[in-house]
DNA sequence: CCGATTTTTGACTTCGAGTTCAAAAATCGA
DNA sequence: TCGATTTTTGAACTCGAAGTCAAAAATCGG
């Protein structure tokens, strides 16, 4: 009974997530919000109770969203250092390519609230910790498959490689793509 | 003639450079600057014209004050290794040891404003070179002492070095100080 | 169709950011 | 000391951010 809702709760927080990965936390407006989701600001406060906490949704659908995205990359056909250099190499090139480079929502969310807001630096330790296990997962199969050498140190291994995508994420603000590249070549030669 | 100033220029660029460090460009306010400096919200705009010509200031004493840290550090008596390891673990546990973790003025302005203020970009871009050259500089010099093995690309490792590091400063917000020290040690693995 | 319930809308409020400005204060040369 | 010059001070201004609210709109069971 009620009104219907005329929006879509998990299509808005989508929507809000791009924009708070473009413009950054405090640089995303209730305005910007109810313009990118096309939901007016009334009803935003009314569905989700404050900017904050829709902030809190989107991340945890970048969350979901990442870690899928790490296991479909690492799961495909191939080396270890195959797959991760794909996996690597795509979230290079999408930032690259995309009409504004904002990086990693979880990175730019560390650097603006990481200290500040206990929940946000919760989440993005999160996200990275399943990542750099993640990784640390598809080493040791690369272990098994033979294709990754037995003395390398997976969990200390996906942890640098895990870092090194960090930095990729802020220098890909500031340098090239031969360059984010060449960074990339260089962080696989370790294994 | 006139009037004199009743503070440092040189000074308050410096106060106003740790209140952007800790608090970010957006998140500092006037007001904060002025309690940060001692110095009234009128008289800085008298004498700085605004909020983002002075964080230029900020930045430019930024830039060489980690250029200067960055020599000093790596000409000290030791091998490359070791000389920039001390290096690494310097940098991280400063930031760790202070009261609030605020990472590196020049990976926080390269998320913030990274892409959006162009100058803030170059000059993030130039302190990132500069840090890279110093390091391939000292590699190579390890090189001709034999502390590194010749097989090694003193740029390609030095870019990776760098990369690394603004990936730790990133997880200095979300992290603890023995993951830091772990890819600390996973990266000088490298060479 | 009525009434209960829920959502939408857009105006409104509050607050602080960023900046400007006029007046007062301090200095120096004449 | 006077006037010219420069700095300081704090009030004032404008603007947009964040959030609130009352009224209108839409739905459904009875």
């Amino acid at each position: 009974m009620g009104r219907p809702r005329e929006f879509e709760p998990e299509a808005v927080v989508a929507q809000a997530m791009e924009a708070f990965w473009t413009g950054g936390y405090a640089g995303t407006s209730p305005a910007d919000l109810a313009e990118a989701t096309g939901v007016g600001k009334g009803s935003l406060y009314h569905a989700f109770g404050s900017k904050r906490e829709l902030f809190g949704k989107a991340l945890d659908l970048y969350e979901r969203g990442g870690s899928e995205l790490t296991e479909a990359y690492l799961n495909e056909p191939g080396t270890a250092k195959e797959r991760i250099r794909a996996y690597l190499e795509f979230l290079v090139d999408v930032d690259l390519d995309g009409p504004v480079r904002r990086g990693c929502l979880a990175a730019n969310t560390a650097l603006e609230l990481g200290g500040r807001d206990s929940e946000a630096t919760e989440a993005v330790r999160r996200m990275t910790d399943r990542n750099v296990a993640l990784v640390a997962e598809r080493l040791r199969r690369g272990q098994r498959d033979g294709d990754v050498p037995a003395g390398v140190d997976p969990d200390a291994q996906a942890l640098l490689l895990m870092n090194t995508l960090l930095g990729l994420r802020v220098m890909a603000r500031t340098h090239d793509r031969s360059t984010l590249h060449a960074i990339i070549e260089s962080a696989l030669a370790g294994f």
